[in-house]
DNA sequence: CGCCTTCGTTACGGTTCCGTAACTTCTAGG
DNA sequence: CCTAGAAGTTACGGAACCGTAACGAAGGCG
């Protein structure tokens, strides 16, 4: 889909600047699995269950309601029941979900500039 | 230092593969603070002490003694004495964690391009 | 030598998350 | 109907992690 190339170093050096402005940001720090959900939910197409999403990550059922639950306590998705079947739960996105991600992606995309908020305010000598 | 440039979209979704793959792997799932931890320790330059590590992630000290703890138990950095200041402890990489940072970049990599191993391995309809 | 500061670790109480197993609710097939 | 199976949740015991506070070891300096 995207289509970039990168070298190893580079590669490294972005997810390192996104890392640590993620981890100091005062955001609600999301577990990997929640990260990787979220991000499912909102890039590939819907429906989204709590089986397939299971599946997809290789956990188990219960860590997905889980970090469903804690997704949707934080309005970052949303659960509707299934018409059609209503054993099933529908996870869905959020207007607040939307703009939680726009925002990580500028992040990320600013790591990929070479910028960070650590090496715009300065601190140059050891880090 | 690198300067790519993406969109969000293109952003996002590198970062999606890449995490649900992280998740995937029967690699050691490490937590946010633990990669950034280990990623700094391998692309900024030496020395990397406890203090410096946790006044750069804006976490406390223990953290940093514990995320390296288990980082040195999976023999993915190094501890080492200073000897110059013998209360300092340095923090060194491995042969180890230079081949695992080598494959996450790989991921990464891969990632950017479009692929994965889900894709590439088929599974098209619902996921 | 004493005193004070710094570095890193350990102790502690509390929170979060995990996977297995049991359970509820619902669908589908005979 | 009624039973077999599937989807999701809850219960439970255990593991991992956090930050504050207390502590031991080491350096700096009068």
């Amino acid at each position: 889909m995207s289509g970039i190339e990168l070298n190893e170093l580079e590669a490294l050096d972005i997810w390192r600047r996104a890392m640590v402005a993620g981890v100091r940001a005062d955001a609600p720090d999301l577990s990997a699995r929640q990260m990787a959900l979220l991000l499912t939910v909102y890039l590939r197409p819907p429906p989204h269950t709590v089986r397939g999403l299971a599946e997809l990550m290789k956990v188990s059922k219960p860590a997905v309601t889980r970090a469903v639950y804690r997704l949707s306590e934080l309005q970052l998705v949303r659960r509707k029941a299934d018409d059609s079947d209503r054993r099933s739960v529908l996870i869905q996105r959020t207007v607040r979900g939307s703009v939680f991600l726009r925002e990580y992606a500028e992040l990320i995309i600013a790591a990929a500039r070479g910028e960070t908020e650590a090496d715009a305010g300065g601190l140059p000598p050891r880090y």
